[in-house]
DNA sequence: TCTAATAAATGAATGGCATTCATTTAGTGG
DNA sequence: CCACTAAATGAATGCCATTCATTTATTAGA
């Protein structure tokens, strides 16, 4: 057991035993705060923007603010609090300004492209959105809200609206990891001769010289989910 | 720099400078092999059913093998093989056999449940499988080969099979996460005020009293994707 | 003006991780 | 029987997120 710097009882203790003679509470503000969420944001972005998720660590992320990792558990529990930020931020960019002025198809159209567009940049968070409260992320919420009021107004039936974006968002996240997938996917490779049926399909999809495949398949999903959800309304 | 151990030469040079005296390839077998993938692939399912995927470290699955961490490294390349092979595995318990028996419609229907259902047990790998080309995956190769014919019989335009198989993919792998996401994901919390349709719109569907609310949305997605590529067969 | 309280920042540790590599082990074809 | 080889070992390596006792700088209130 090398050096056990935590035998005696912490000097700082916080709530431990609040019991002890009332609360006392009076005194003044810290210091001059080099560090806020919106600062850790930003940064965040910058270094995603330029390494990549993978350049994202807590480590680079603090000394891109000048600053010691530790310092950042201040503002932030974890690394994931770092992309719930991040996640939040980018949400605000999605474009839902259509559902103010437009037909119900296009503003869902037009909300879902720029949805997509924005988080097949930024996959990794997928497994972080998918899963997260909106409680925790004001700018979802607002997105969501949003477009919820985008559906109403088009008579959608109250209780079939959060299916319906759900499902939207679902084929939306699976398209955005389309979008970053390699060009030669689909290569068979030594056993194209065993599968003919895919094989030939992927010829014949490639022979149509479409300059970005996964627009297509999103095109494709996308247009049938409008026409079948469009029917629903009232 | 803390003592340097590769110094010298490597004296197990494998490739390095190939030409030098013809190929010389005159030697036995070695030992009884105690790994294989197969053997990896089982172990890492059993370790995974056991503690998740947080709990399938290199380590750990050396460890359930009765080996040293490296021996892993003479059977596969990385960690992200080991995910391969699992992905593999799994793709192999999807189930295709409706699409030899029965309509277009429900085959699809089957297919895309299952595919689902495994998947959702096994999210981490979506991101693996998403950008995986198929050639190092056999059965999931298989799988689109069972699929494409299918599509293929059912009078598909071979140049929209691909993406339409894409776009149903898309759209399993988001509602796999769906499946895991909280029941409480959509509480809108003390911002509920401030968000009357959506907060109206998800205390509908729980009016509703659906056991699993994820199970609705997938249904809603997969029926119109379902009609709306129906339309397209000649 | 002094002082007590406090939030924020530091730096050193901790434990876990995937991966590498020189070396050893144990079978086998010639 | 021996040269060769694939597989296994164990000890590093470097990276990672996170924790914690401590220091710093600020300010509210007496």
């Amino acid at each position: 057991m090398p050096a056990s710097p935590a035998d005696s009882r912490s000097t700082t203790e916080r709530e431990t035993i609040p019991k002890t003679g009332a609360v006392r509470r009076r005194a003044g503000r810290p210091a001059a705060a080099v560090l806020d969420q919106a600062g850790i944001t930003a940064a965040a972005l910058r270094l995603i923007g330029k390494n990549g998720y993978d350049g994202l660590t807590m480590a680079a992320l603090a000394r891109s603010l000048n600053v010691a990792p530790s310092a950042l558990y201040n503002h932030v529990e974890s690394k994931r609090d770092v992309l719930l930020l991040v996640e939040d931020h980018l949400t605000a960019l999605v474009d839902v300004t259509a559902f103010a002025a437009e037909p119900w198809e296009s503003a869902v159209r037009k909300w879902a492209w720029s949805y997509r567009d924005v988080f097949a940049e930024h996959t990794p968070l997928i497994p972080v959105i998918a899963v997260l409260p909106v409680t925790d992320a004001p700018q979802t919420l607002a997105m969501y809200e949003t477009v919820s009021a985008g559906f109403g107004r088009a008579g959608f039936p109250e209780e079939r609206i959060v299916s319906a974006i759900v499902a939207l968002e679902s084929f939306i996240f699976g398209s955005a990891y389309d979008v970053t997938a390699p060009a030669d996917i689909f290569d068979s490779g030594n056993m194209a001769e065993s599968t003919p049926s895919f094989t030939g399909a992927v010829r014949s999809l490639a022979a149509q010289g479409h300059e970005k495949p996964a627009d297509v398949a999103f095109s494709l999903g996308l247009e049938a989910l409008i026409a079948g959800f469009g029917a629903l309304r009232v």
